[in-house]
RNA sequence: GGAAUCUUAGCUCAGCUGGGAGAGCAUCUGCCUUACAAGCAGAGGGUCAUAGGUUCGAGCCCUAUAGGUUCCACCA
């Protein structure tokens, strides 16, 4: 042995030193190979501000699954790493932490603020970095890219420019998201509803009589959940049908507290149920009026500030915050005898996802991006396929969304972000959108031009990230090999924030999708299937996971049991349990090591291996079949299950037992050989199948299996070989399995100790079952607690008390003189007896069935009519020993 | 209002194209058997939400119902 393996695994120093190793080896890079296959995936970019949170450590583990099997499968993997300068999460940030300092955005300037941001950057921009190495991430690290480099800020105007001159972008006043507090517009992605419980105002607005007079008597009564907008009311609708209101079609209202008077406009927009059926109309203030003004022809009339404070069309209620404004204005409705009644009401209050404030609708000028041609070609490439959506089901969403697409509001007015390249003229007012700030206005000549103030949707640099990072809009060898890129892995809550975009900007722009499939994964809840959230403090944080238990371990613990798009819960318990498994790999290798010890283990002839070694080597070539097909088809979850299974139960609690008798043996060279060399080499193969999942404890085990030098990140990936089935093996082996299951039951329910031996006769009229015995008969003795074991053909000189276990084709005799109970016995036989009488009633019930004959297949058939005979003759055999007993 | 999805062992969840119900944890019983007590051996526990239907055969496909979750839209 090499050197001493301690007796627990201990992830602690082993995980950084591996991956120092593969760093210094650089494993992880990839450059342009045209004699090798790319197979690239780029990061989602997490923001500068982030830290590593579960969603990070899921999202991160799914890829660098992916990313390490295909690695090792021979393809050119590339992961593409990199950083979002996320724009208004940044700029929350350093403005929460100018604050504290005292110092307001403002007063810092555009510039002095964008200084404090880049500082930020330099000192937090990297944690998350060095976090996702933590995990073990196989990034290529030399090409790490941040969405406000050199190179992407380059791409971000190129595509601005040319979608500007194609006219995709538009600058256009129309209403938009307005947070009051991050002071900005937001797209309506950014928009979350959330209920509240609120109030319905009833309200009643005078109607104008024939003569211009106010009315006294006569009035039109509606509700509303926003009263202070009516300061910007310049309408009030019914539906054009309906029979309430025929008589007042033409007329007018006065808007009290402006009075001012406003037309009774019809509209179909009104829902008759609803309410009373009138709707007053304020088309600065909500969506929905918006466009009945723009119908009708209504002036626009904006009664807010950027902070939600009434400006100076509000009247007297200039000045006052909206809420403020909303009580003052009730009140005085209510003096003036126009508050018919306050009713509870819950509604849904759009609100910033960022800062939870309520959004204010408010017609801005602002800049948006022509959604209706752009988006053909992404819900072309979903619905024949090019792009696959995994699970498919997401592709419902997908479509949900774009059906009901409007046009992107792009700009923010903020200033951590990249900078629109739009241009004012400050003589003529003409807009130049170009590459280059412009020095003279082409339509005046003048050189006075100030750039727009406003900065990009953070999406909006995102959105190229598959081609931006590969050097476009350069031309780039990178760009051409690597891209389209082949999955991205991401959460379903940014399907439409992010999945979207990059796929139309990708086909706009390179022509071509930006990746053949999308995996999604679900969120990552807590044990009580809560988000996890700051606010609730139930957030478990992924590097004390890694502290605590290895990375692998939480690696693991995220992908088992975990379908994709599916939310899943976080447990200590089964972080444990990953951990348990990490140790028994670990103990296995151990076992292995002192095994091999001094010993000079080389490859034996096919004749050599046992029935044992046969088994394994079919059980792992099975396994290195059915679980490259799943990961083929992003079943991660249950290629992992299937390697845990064959490892734990397969290698672990049936091979090794099965070979220790002959490795104790030490006259038998040749057979000890042969398990040495099998218990390395399925190891070895079930550890690269291991690999992608648990990459540190494997590597570990991997190099001391074989030499320090190596690495298993580079190792190629087992392929399935026809050679290895031993169909013949693998049935034997199982006769055996299952004998020593009974006999081991058989002790158990009789509270036999493990310590006594006992003598086991193995009785059948097959003489292929009883040479299945004989060669597995070493094995079969340690492992059945056998003092001596008999194999006959018949049940000659075998005490006629002896206790017996009926198997598929044979009957296993153990003469317990002393502990013999005929009646437990019986009863132990009835209950074999009973379970074999349904086990022939579901079969004989199918086979005697005409439809079944004729209709299924002749496989199934055969299978069935297999069965039958196995429990007919243990049957058989049981009722013979009953009669025996009784 | 529209849509998606879920309902499987006490708990949390797997279950690929329909062919005899699985895992982890928890529970119970034995074992410190020279790789591992973070372990080994064994046991108990499920009318796969309910009702229909298709099929030789349904946890899986179809319809309806009940309950949960989520997304979208948003009625002022």
């Amino acid at each position: 042995m090499s050197k001493e393996l301690a007796k627990t695994y201990d992830p602690k120093g082993i995980e950084d030193r591996l991956y120092q190793k593969w760093l210094d080896k650089k494993y992880f890079h990839a450059e342009v190979d045209h004699s090798k296959t790319p197979f690239t995936i780029v990061i989602p970019p997490p923001n500068i501000t982030g830290q590593l949170h579960m969603g990070h450590a899921l999202d991160n583990t799914m890829q660098d699954i992916l990313i390490r099997y295909k690695r090792m499968q021979g393809y050119n993997a590339l992961w593409q790493p990199g950083t979002d300068h996320a724009s208004i999460a940044t700029e929350v940030k350093i403005i929460e932490k100018l604050k504290e300092e005292g110092i307001d955005k403002n007063d810092l300037g555009r510039e002095g603020f964008l200084k404090r941001a880049w500082d930020w950057k330099k000192e937090y921009g990297g944690r998350i970095i060095s976090q996702l190495k933590k995990l073990g991430s196989s990034c290529d690290w030399d090409r790490e890219r941040f969405t406000m480099d050199e190179g992407c800020n380059k791409a971000v105007t190129e595509v601005f420019v040319k979608m500007h001159e194609k006219g995709y972008i538009y600058k256009g006043s129309r209403i938009i998201n307005w947070c009051p507090v991050c002071n900005t517009s937001i797209s309506d992605a950014e928009v979350e509803y959330q209920e509240q419980a609120g109030h319905f105002w009833h309200i009643k607005y005078p109607l104008i009589e024939e003569d211009g007079s106010v009315s006294k008597t006569e009035f039109l009564t509606f509700a509303t959940t926003r009263p202070e907008t009516m300061l910007g009311d310049t309408a009030v609708a019914i539906h054009p049908e309906d029979e309430r209101y025929q008589h007042l079609i033409g007329r007018k209202v006065m808007l009290p507290l402006m009075n001012r008077v406003i037309p009774i406009v019809t509209d179909t927009y009104v829902d008759r149920e609803f309410g009373t059926g009138v709707v007053k109309i304020t088309p600065a203030h909500d969506p929905n009026d918006f466009e009945v003004g723009k119908r009708h022809g209504l002036p626009i009339i904006n009664i807010m500030n950027d902070d939600a404070t009434i400006n100076g069309n509000g009247g007297k209620f200039a000045g006052m915050d909206r809420y403020e404004a909303r009580k003052a204005i009730v009140k005085e409705l209510d003096e003036l005898g126009l508050l018919v009644k306050i009713e509870d009401h819950v509604h849904n209050v759009g609100t910033h996802d960022r800062c939870k404030t309520t959004i204010e609708p408010l017609v801005k000028e602002q800049w948006f991006v022509k959604m209706d041609e752009l988006i053909k070609p992404a819900a072309e490439a979903v619905r024949n396929g090019e792009i696959k959506l995994i699970p498919a089901r997401m592709e419902k969403t997908y479509f949900n969304w774009i059906d009901n697409i409007r046009d992107w509001c792009i700009s923010r007015q903020l200033w951590w972000g990249h900078r629109i390249p739009a241009y004012y003229c400050d003589e003529c007012g003409e807009t130049v959108v170009a590459r280059q700030a412009p020095t003279v206005c082409p339509k005046c000549g003048c050189t006075h031009l100030t750039q727009d103030p406003d900065t990009l949707d953070t999406w909006f640099s995102s959105a190229l990230w598959p081609f931006e990072t590969l050097g476009w809009p350069q031309q780039t060898q990178d760009l051409d090999y690597f891209y389209p890129t082949d999955v991205l892995v991401t959460g379903y809550d940014i399907i439409f924030f992010w999945v979207i975009r990059m796929i139309f900007s990708g086909y706009e722009q390179m022509g071509q999708k930006p990746f053949k499939t999308v995996l999604f994964h679900g969120l990552v809840r807590d044990g009580q299937g809560r988000k996890m959230s700051k606010s609730l403090g139930n957030g478990i944080d992924p590097l004390d996971i890694i502290e605590q238990y290895g990375a692998d371990a939480l690696r693991l613990t995220l992908i088992t049991g975990n379908a994709p798009g599916n939310d899943m819960r976080f447990y200590y318990e089964r972080v444990e349990n990953s951990r348990n498994f990490a140790n028994k790999i670990w103990n296995a290798s151990r076992f292995i090591l002192m095994n091999m010890d001094g010993k000079d283990v080389s490859a034996p002839a096919m004749e050599d291996l046992e029935p044992a070694d046969r088994w394994i080597w079919s059980k792992l070539n099975t396994l290195v079949r059915d679980v490259t097909d799943n990961m083929d088809s992003f079943e991660l979850g249950i290629a992992v299950q299937k390697t845990y299974d064959f490892i734990w139960d397969e290698f672990c609690d049936w091979y090794i037992e099965m070979v220790k008798p002959r490795l104790y043996n030490t006259s038998d060279k040749v057979g000890q050989n042969a398990a040495l060399w099998t218990l390395k080499n399925v190891l070895i193969n079930a550890l690269k199948l291991l690999h992608p999942f648990m990459p540190f404890v494997t590597e570990e085990i991997f190099c001391s299996l074989q030499s320090e030098e190596e690495s298993i990140v580079v190792s190629s990936w087992p392929v399935f070989h026809e050679e290895l089935c031993f169909d013949k093996e693998e049935r034997d082996i199982e006769i055996l399995k299952s004998a020593i299951r009974g006999i081991r039951n058989l002790r158990s329910e009789m509270n036999v100790a493990p310590s006594r031996r006992s003598h086991v006769y193995v009785v059948s009229e097959d003489e292929a079952i009883r040479r299945t015995f004989t060669e597995g008969k070493l094995f079969f003795a340690a492992l059945a607690y056998a003092s001596d074991v008999d194999i006959q053909g018949d049940k000659a000189g075998i005490a006629p008390d002896a206790v017996s276990v009926v198997i598929a084709g044979a009957t296993l005799y153990i003469p317990f003189a002393d502990l013999v109970d005929i009646a437990a016995e019986i009863q132990r036989l009835e209950k074999e007896e009973k379970r074999l009488t349904g086990e022939l009633a579901r079969v004989n019930g199918m086979l005697s069935n005409e439809r079944f004959l004729s209709k299924a297949p002749a496989e199934k058939i055969a299978q069935e009519k297999e069965k039958g005979e196995k429990y007919a003759q243990m049957m058989e055999q049981v009722r013979m020993r009953l009669a025996q007993l009784r």
